[in-house]
DNA sequence: CAGCATATTTAGGCATGCCTAAATATTAGG
DNA sequence: CCTAATATTTAGGCATGCCTAAATATGCTG
């Protein structure tokens, strides 16, 4: 009935192994290790071993990988990763814009639906929404046929003092996204980074004067144009 | 990391045990025989067998079982079912009604869905919908206190000779549905049965003289209220 | 450049959920 | 009431995707 003699996994996990492989590689798509891979999925590094070679078997093969050395999408990983990464970024501004999501619910919800909802789907909010071209978080969605467009932006723990404006915010932990919407903290907001030490970033909004004290971590969460 | 020592499973496997006893029980949730669920879910019997032990050795038990004398849903397991119900239905309508699915497209997409949308999206697809009660094939959605109306209504394969409105059709098969549409036959619809017999059911819509001849098949899709 | 720390791989296990084949129980007919 | 057909269960296997523990490879440092 489910006969599938050639492996051709689509699978959750998968997914987000590619996902990962993606994300950890950076804009300039470096080879990626198992530990940051471990790290990153919160998986044992024997079970990242296993998987690699599994994605590596594949026919089409989703990753080039070699023993010792790191993996790297190969040209349908790389396909799939995309696609995934635009249904959660097209969820996402679903989840916020329509059904008016709390801005910190939103990536919980599509990190599970990304894996399931069809082209058709993607295709009719897509519509409903515009075609748009950054999410919430002011995170680019990759184009229909896999393109995503490179963002310049650095992170704010990178950030000499000075002003600036917030490109986007990480998703990644709800807790610190609430505490930056809390404190008025989203794309396109005016920054002033007044001064940073070990674990306190000083900054103000827009024209206020009242400095705001964030953490490494919430610093981190925080991408802003480089220049301005 | 993900320990669960109690055997508490929630998986879209689960899930589809739970909606076919559901469904096969009828409104008098009657007993359901491993037989009709392996042909209803299409899956060998000794994996219904499997399955319908370890749904009822989790704790709560999600079904009664004993061996030999067939299934029926307990508490946890019909409060989970209609919940399941609930979302396939709503998400149907939400396609249909916000994203302009076409109707024979509904029924697909819902069915992967409705298990892993949350509480949340539950509610607010429902909030903007108007908190609907009847889906675009014409079935009752259950309530969020997990009540299904009953509805009162008979297959029109069963009917004697004369009018009729469609009270609902199933969505089972996208082929039968897609026909139905394009003969102009949903919810709603005035029918009148001219006659039936073995595979060939005579009716005509509205006050259309034309006659449109059915399978009994696609007669079967269709429930009509008894009455008028 | 040897040795130690770290990263990776192999080997063996477990749970889920499916399968087939071979028992065994139930039911219906003669 | 006994047998044959049908339904159900047991037993044993397979793939996925995770785990731990034990090798083994790599690479950094003194």
């Amino acid at each position: 009935m489910t006969a599938r003699r050639q492996p051709n996994p689509n699978t959750e996990s998968v997914d987000n192994y590619l996902k990962a492989i993606l994300t950890l590689g950076g804009p300039e798509e470096s080879r990626v290790t198992g530990n940051a891979l471990a790290h990153y999925l919160d998986v044992a590094p024997a079970s990242i071993t296993n998987m690699l070679q599994k994605l590596a078997a594949s026919s089409p093969p989703l990753v080039e990988y070699e023993r010792h050395r790191g993996v790297q999408l190969a040209a349908s990983g790389k396909k799939r990763a995309l696609e995934v990464v635009r249904h959660h970024r097209l969820i996402e501004t679903f989840l916020y814009e329509v059904l008016d999501y709390p801005i910190d619910k939103v990536h919980e919800e599509a990190e599970r639906l990304e894996h399931f909802i069809s082209e058709l789907f993607e295709e009719r909010i897509a519509a409903k929404l515009g075609h748009p071209k950054i999410d919430p978080h002011g995170h680019c969605i990759p184009t229909m046929d896999g393109k995503m467009p490179k963002q310049n932006s650095i992170s704010l723990t990178d950030a000499l003092e000075g002003t600036f404006i917030v490109e986007s915010v990480s998703d990644h932990d709800a807790r610190t996204l609430k505490l930056l919407k809390s404190s008025g903290i989203g794309p396109g907001v005016h920054l002033r980074l007044k001064s940073q030490k070990a674990d306190d970033f000083a900054v103000s909004i827009g024209r206020s004067a009242k400095t705001l004290h964030l953490t490494r971590e919430a610093a981190a969460a925080i991408r802003i144009h480089p220049h301005h």
